[in-house]
DNA sequence: GCGACAG
DNA sequence: ATCTTGTCGC
């Protein structure tokens, strides 16, 4: 018997249960980066009522050349394939990651980090779709959540870049951050190769005037063919 | 049994 | 996530 595949995407939600736990055991908590000259944004949307799911991934040249308007955008990538599986709150790597693959796939440039429309560690089974993500492709991830899927937390103070603990008993899943003054908070947590610490400081050096760090909302704004790049 | 619940 | 109109504010 090998290890379990990084990813069977023809499985009940039971078995995909069961190879979340298999595959929580291979994410790294511990920074393990390459010097980052690149670093993409990930997000999926979807068509025709769901049916087609969307997946969008862009490269942004790191550092800046230009820090008063961000990172410089070098490739984009934009995947459509038909939708296999439903939402379900736990299990939505297996309705977006197979899409992200494929449009990773198509990707001339090789990025050293990946941020992820979602959460990474902070899941209930310490695999959210940065993580399992991060996995497959065996690159560092950080998750970037617009809202809480597990884990308690206090509130965050007002100040751009002030953030507070994402904690679950006893452990540490990541960090709440203000990433803009006067509106909701983002959750901020590492999906593989990568520690705490770092994701949040990775997200906070991306950050723009938006509420979203730059590699985030620009592949949001690509998968939902909203405004231009 | 009841409430919570990324995108 | 997507659908969907106007509205408030820099």
């Amino acid at each position: 018997m090998g290890r379990a595949p990084l990813h069977d995407w023809a499985l009940t939600p039971g078995q995909a249960i069961a190879l979340q736990r298999q595959l929580a055991t291979r994410v790294e908590h511990r920074d393990r980066l390459d010097p980052v000259s690149h670093i993409a944004g990930v997000d999926i949307g979807f068509e025709e009522q769901g049916t087609i799911t969307r997946a969008a991934v862009v490269v942004l040249a790191w550092p800046p050349e230009d820090p008063s308007s961000g990172p410089t955008l070098v490739e984009r990538v934009v995947h459509r394939e038909p939708t296999r599986w439903p939402y379900i709150p736990g299990l939505l790597s297996f309705r977006e990651v197979p899409a992200a693959l494929e449009a990773f796939a198509r990707l001339t440039i090789r990025p050293q980090l990946v941020m992820v429309d979602g959460q990474g560690i902070a899941h209930p089974r310490r695999l959210g779709v940065a993580s399992h993500l991060g996995l497959w492709l065996d690159l560092p991830t950080i998750g970037v959540a617009k809202s809480r899927l597990c884990g308690r937390h206090h509130e965050v103070g007002p100040e751009r870049g002030d953030w507070t603990p994402l904690v679950d008993g006893d452990e540490s899943l990541g960090v709440v951050l203000r990433s803009r003054a006067g509106v909701k908070p983002i959750y901020v947590s590492p999906g593989h190769r990568l520690g705490i610490e770092s994701a949040r400081e990775w997200v906070v050096r991306c950050l723009g005037r938006t509420k979203l760090p730059e590699p985030t909302r620009l592949a949001d704004r690509l998968a939902s063919r909203r405004g231009p790049l």
